[in-house]
DNA sequence: AAACCAGTATAACATATGTTAATCTCAAAC
DNA sequence: GTTTGAGATTAACATATGTTATACTGGTTT
């Protein structure tokens, strides 16, 4: 679909890499940014902290997705993010994803529609918190990571990878770690899912989908 | 700051201009949106439907904000959007967005930041959705407004305009309409905020800053 | 001026979720 | 092969928030 080119150039985006641990900041709120990061292997946080150890986790960046997009060349970031998995990152100055996407209209519209995509995933995550039970939180939340990943792996079957702690999913949605711990044995002792070390198997899509309100129109495929 | 040139491009986006009446939806979810709206005078709402009449409001649009900014020219609203007050915006085709930012690098870097700015305020009420107490959440939402009137108007003093209803801020907070005015009162009678039609007066901003976590570094002027 | 209606206010009660604390599991470290 | 510690599980209890219902307020319609 794209030119020789283009794919030369975005394959130039990642000549800059850089590894980072599990548990490791990257970007820090309230600090400077002036990097744009592709999420190439592994998983990434965006969060912020509250006092006293409370912390919301934003949203979940997984392999393509872009952080600081819109990072001017100079700004003070936001969030901060963090590998939830050791994570390989490319490292772009912002100023060459403003070149690149004004020489190469189809991949500025392929940066329009992440930033949508971002933004709609974003606001499932102010639905999840703001009008779900705690249930229907888990199972949102699994089933948008399990929309995701159908994009990007050939078939993931049933199985979601949550490589998170109930620590994580706890913060994610807004709950205590207990209530998370309780809510998710509902789920299981209802059939919905099952659980598995690093692992949730959706026993019922569709049930999940009705009861949790899912709306999978808001995380469809790149289409030009 | 801008030239002659650009001042006079941006004036001429303001050519398609519409009215919208209060309750009126202008963007409707999982509907296709292929235009990109300026808002101009008026409060818009930006929000999502659930079953049997639940809603969650995601954000207010005030004069100078942009809604649909990364609509290709084909897309699926995510979101609806409606006029909260009578509204006045200006209809932009989002191929003309794209045009005008690429002749103008500083009007991309505006239309960068703005987006980046959403995405704070986005994030700030997932935080609000998450991790802040009813209390909390009636402050946080009011130091939003407060401080991104300050950035559009000359001198607001300590007052917030709030043309929503209670029913409104229950459906932005994630709350049940009963409980929004408990904690309204709660604020009042504490002392921090006063109340009369249509708007709300902070009597002392810094404590509720401290008493609400906010952060005012979301929120800062465009720099280049 | 009566009737109406959307919005606000308050009370009484129900429940989902938070808190504290104790135990259990299992893989990594020594 | 013990020890250790992070993570998961469960119980008992506390509380913030939801629900239902009723009344109040003030502007608009007739």
């Amino acid at each position: 679909m794209l030119s020789e080119e283009e794919i030369e150039f975005l394959e130039g985006l990642q000549n800059n890499t850089l590894t980072v641990d599990r548990a490791q900041d990257f970007i820090v709120e309230n600090a400077d940014l002036r990097t744009t990061f592709i999420v190439i292997e592994g998983w990434a946080i965006r969060y912020s902290d509250l006092s006293t150890g409370r912390r919301q986790i934003l949203s979940y960046a997984l392999p393509g997705d872009i952080l600081g997009l819109h990072v001017n060349f100079r700004a003070t970031a936001t969030y901060s993010a963090s590998a939830l998995t050791p994570l390989k990152l490319a490292a772009v100055d912002p100023r060459r994803v403003i070149e690149i996407s004004q020489k190469f209209p189809i991949i500025a519209a392929g940066l329009s529609w992440c930033t949508a995509r971002e933004f709609a995933i974003l606001g499932d995550q102010a639905i999840r918190l703001g009008r779900l039970s705690a249930r229907q939180r888990l199972a949102h939340l699994f089933l948008e990571l399990w929309h995701r990943f159908a994009l990007i792996e050939n078939d993931n079957g049933n199985w979601v990878e949550i490589p998170m702690t109930q620590r994580d999913l706890a913060d994610t949605l807004g709950m205590s770690l207990v209530h998370t711990n309780r809510s998710l044995k509902s789920l299981r002792d209802a059939g919905l899912v099952s659980v598995s070390k690093d692992y949730v198997r959706l026993n019922d899509v569709k049930a999940l989908i009705e009861m949790s309100e899912f709306n999978p129109e808001h995380l469809t495929e790149f289409q030009i």
